[in-house]
RNA sequence: GCCCUCGUGGUGGAAUUGGUAGACACAAAGGACUUAAAAUCCUUGCCCUUCGGGGAGUGCCGGUUCGAGUCCGGCCGAGGGCACCA
């Protein structure tokens, strides 16, 4: 008989078409069952599907068909992450309105995710430009409001000159957009604010819960918060005609005594002062001129401005320290103003240099003598022994910080005081793609919030993108309004919120996403929260991640079901690479379009020689794309997912290639293959009792290892297993050449274990084989632990730790008759021979070593 | 500058606790089947060899150990995060 080879585009269809109809990826209602919350980050409807996207669902996929399998309820939803920028760059471009353009892109990756054949629950399908998802988060935001935790200030932000919009702290990247690459500017702005700070703390503690999560990805967030145990002092200052006091931060108390000057941000409060002062005024100015870039700022020259103050040191009576105005003074960490140390700090020495102030050491190096110590250029910024500080001397660096705090708070002149590097999060985009913000501005200058009744907030749809700048700023009559409590005339916020609220709660809303009245159900919270394992990017460390533990604290705080964490588990995978390609004139090339003739690579359009360039993450901008769904059209939708699981771990980058894909080709080929052979086997021959016991063994070990490597993400060896019980499996059946019977029980439990993986060409088999259309209903083999014991054991012969001969011996042969099988071995006889045996080392069933001497 | 991670064949990568380094795959070379191709299958893979085997070998140098890819110290290289944070 013939083999028909598998024909995957009809196979997967047809089996889409069931799995919709039959909605077998449906959670069950049953909660007493044991549930698991498998989420991977919801995309960006930007047009298609990229390669991203493809390894990270496919990685999220295994994991959820794996936990049904095993007995859990799985929810695994999908939903779009659809408000944004690029909606309304496309809007400008090509004349389309946000919407229709974000609509479209949904439909079409939608279709395109289908392809895949991923078991997600499309009924729970949630969008963040959705009024019915936007209107409770404009909810949430009231009740933050309520709550204290939002509020408006005037303050410098980063503003962005070609998105024309402001940027959170995290939204800049090297002094730059993370989006549009601009060099970003400062500019004073009232905006919104979430009061992230206020859970500065418990986001940082917190952090050595999430034991699921990657070291990495924790250790940026703790970097990020940034918790800092110093100390607040408070100075007494004075000039001929005031006197005045101002609080200083600093985590070195104990280097009080090698105090020579006080500085000041530019914008501190006492800043005022000097707001006529011509000189100051110039000062300013030259500050402002550095430019953003951190570089820039870190390579700058310290300077400052003199003020007429002097501040009284709190322990050296009479001791005087000259007071200024600072350049790397920052008004927004601490207090904005600092005792400068010389000695101990390369900044403050730098400053010091520069205007003649005193360096006093006062932490003398360890081993040194007071003597032979120096300051010269460069600060000692390590711990060591106290000098020249009276009631600290010969203390310690820790010990004296301790002393310095208590004195402080005795006398009552500072107190000990724990300092993050976390500043508040701003949420204002002057955006018309977003949510909009639900506030009031009444003409008698209150601020009143959108009551709950009057949600969702709109937005407008005839908006006009012909002048640059907000379109609801511009729009004729969305802004006008009336209060609806004093019926005042009123305007609405234009700003609209940061589309990372959007992605701050999503999760939640899967747990409840058709519910009206709440954003989110208690009780379903209750069940499915924490999400147990989350898969993404690992470029989300800080933004979302962070956002997301905020945000579901924030809004939950107080309720009945508070949330802690919101994700149990994370995973982040790493990205999709690609060799980039070059014409001569420095021309990006698409792969596709990239032909080779005798090791020379050519544009097969223009004709031009190519630069092969090194391989990096797939982008549009430098072409180096696959596009996935013509990959899906060639090879199927299994030799895809096969793809993204084989060979790279999932956390590390993987590289794209062509001979790859053919290859994962061939093995769902061969898989098929494999099952017609079974099947068009009509041997009668009766299997025997040691070729039966043969193939136990081969499927048990692939059960146990399986299992466990889909349990670590290591489902790169878990594919590399499978090859090797598919090359066994084969040779057993054309060895052994039997009644098919006992192969087909063993192929079936292969079948289940693959079908995480390739699901489409396991149901086929699976159908074929049983007449059944039920592999997502089976329960995940177990192994038998008996079976995998081996009766007999290669036992390593080392002499003096080097590998010499490998003896095969049965289970728990006694140690001396090993050991005399191994001086009888030709190998070891030579080696040892005229030498005095030192001794042996015996690890059971695994190893011998014979240590001689010459 | 500070912090973190990683260095294994031509390539991607295996190697649960220190115990047979290079599983599995890709690429390459040779071969089988075929009129031919595709597909499939087999063999090879550093140096020496009398074909039994011997030697070197996991970025480099050193250490601990009977035994180190794995542990420790010091270099070198690559990638990532933070960057005037007092």
């Amino acid at each position: 008989m013939l083999s028909e080879k598998f024909n995957h585009s009809v196979v997967e269809k047809k089996w889409h078409k069931f799995w919709d109809e039959n909605k077998i990826f449906k959670p069950k209602s049953d909660l007493a069952q044991k549930k698991f919350y498998c989420l991977e980050m919801f995309p960006y409807p930007s047009g298609k599907i990229h390669m991203g996207h493809v390894r990270n669902y496919t990685l999220g996929d295994v994991i959820a068909n794996f936990k049904r399998l095993s007995g859990f309820n799985v929810l695994h939803p999908m939903g779009w992450d659809s408000f944004g920028m690029p909606a309304e760059n496309a809007a400008i471009q090509n004349k389309l309105h946000p919407k229709n353009w974000t609509l479209s892109n949904i439909e079409t990756m939608k279709s395109q995710l289908k392809l895949l054949g991923f078991s997600i629950d499309w009924d729970k399908e949630i969008s963040t430009c959705d009024e019915n998802y936007y209107k409770h988060q404009q909810k949430y935001f009231l009740e933050l409001y309520k709550k204290g935790l939002v509020y408006k200030k005037e303050s410098l932000v980063n503003w962005d000159p070609i998105d024309n919009t402001v940027l959170a702290n995290e939204q800049v990247i090297d002094g730059k957009g993370w989006r549009s690459g601009a060099d970003v500017v400062q500019k004073k702005l009232s905006q919104w604010f979430f009061k992230i700070t206020e859970f500065a703390d418990e986001l940082h503690q917190s952090l050595d819960t999430l034991i699921n999560w990657p070291e990495k990805v924790k250790l940026m967030q703790r970097n990020w918060i940034g918790k800092s145990q110093g100390c607040e002092v408070e100075f007494n200052l004075s000039s001929k005609s005031q006197n005045k006091k101002i609080t200083i931060f600093t985590t070195r108390p104990d280097t009080m005594f090698g105090a020579s000057f006080i500085a000041l941000a530019i914008d501190h409060p006492i800043s005022k002062e000097y707001e006529e002062n011509v000189e100051f005024i110039k000062f300013k100015d030259q500050c402002y001129k550095i430019g953003n870039t951190d570089e820039a700022i870190a390579k700058t020259d310290k300077f400052g401005f003199q003020t007429e103050y002097f501040a009284d040191h709190p322990f050296i009576p009479n001791k005087k320290l000259p007071v200024y105005f600072a350049n790397f003074v920052l008004m927004d960490y601490g207090t904005g103003a600092i005792f400068g140390c010389p000695a101990h700090d390369q900044r403050d020495l730098d400053f010091a240099k520069k205007y003649n102030l005193e360096i006093t050491p006062v932490i003398l190096p360890k081993g040194l003598n007071q003597k032979d110590f120096i300051i010269k250029n460069e600060a000692f910024t390590e711990d060591g022994t106290l000098i020249n500080s009276d009631f600290l001397n010969g203390l310690n660096t820790e010990d004296a910080k301790k002393q310095v705090i208590e004195r402080f708070e005795k006398e009552k002149k500072g107190k000990g005081k724990i300092t993050f590097r976390l500043r508040d999060w701003g949420i204002s985009r002057q955006r018309y793609w977003g949510c909009p913000i639900p506030i009031l501005y009444r003409e008698d200058g209150s601020i009143i919030p959108v009551p709950e009744k009057d949600l969702p907030v709109k937005l407008p749809e005839d908006i006009s993108f012909d002048k640059p700048g907000n379109p609801l700023e511009h729009h004729p009559s969305w802004k006008y309004t009336t209060c609806p409590e004093t019926g005042m005339k009123a305007i609405r916020e234009t700003d609209t919120l940061d589309t990372f609220v959007d992605s701050s709660w999503y999760f939640l809303r899967f747990c409840s996403s058709q519910n009206e009245q709440s954003g989110y159900d208690i009780n379903d919270a209750k069940y499915w929260m924490p999400v147990d394992q989350y898969i993404g990017g690992v470029e989300h460390a800080i933004l979302h991640l962070l956002y997301s533990r905020f945000f579901s604290r924030a809004i939950s705080k107080g309720s009945k079901f508070e949330i802690k964490e919101p994700f149990n588990g994370l995973f982040t995978q790493g990205m999709v690479c690609h060799k980039t390609f070059k014409t001569e004139d420095g021309q990006w090339t698409y792969p596709e379009d990239v032909i080779e003739k005798n090791g020379n690579f050519f544009d097969k359009n223009s004709n031009k020689k190519i630069i092969v360039g090194s391989s990096e993450s797939m982008s549009k901008s430098k072409k180096n794309v696959v596009d996935p769904q013509s990959v899906i059209d060639m090879y199927g939708a299994d030799a895809v997912r096969w793809f993204m699981l084989s060979d790279s771990p999932p956390e590390r980058d993987i590289q794209w290639s062509d001979e790859g894909i053919a290859g994962c080709y061939k093995f769902i080929q061969k898989i098929w293959s494999t099952s017609e052979k079974i099947l068009n086997n009509s041997n009668k021959r009766k299997i025997t009792e040691n070729e039966k016991n043969n193939l136990e063994k081969l499927i048990n070990k692939l059960i146990k290892e399986i299992t466990f490597n889909i349990e670590h993400f290591h489902f790169n060896v878990a594919v590399a297993k499978f090859y090797e019980f598919i090359n066994n499996f084969n040779k057993a059946l054309l060895d052994y050449d039997c009644d098919k019977q006992e192969f087909i029980e063993i192929f079936k439990k292969f079948l289940i274990l693959i079908y995480p993986f390739t699901p489409h060409v396991s149901f086929e088999i699976w159908e074929k084989i049983t007449n059944k259309k039920d592999l997502h209903l089976q329960k995940w083999p177990d192994f038998k632990e008996e079976l995998l014991k081996e009766e007999e054991f290669n036992i390593v012969i080392q002499v003096n730790g080097k590998k010499r001969a490998i003896l095969l011996a049965k289970k728990n042969t006694s140690e001396d008759s090993l050991f005399n099988m191994c001086l009888e071995t030709d190998n070891v006889k030579k080696l040892i021979e005229n030498k005095k045996i030192i001794k042996k080392i015996y690890i059971k069933n695994k190893l011998i070593n014979i240590v001689v001497h010459e």
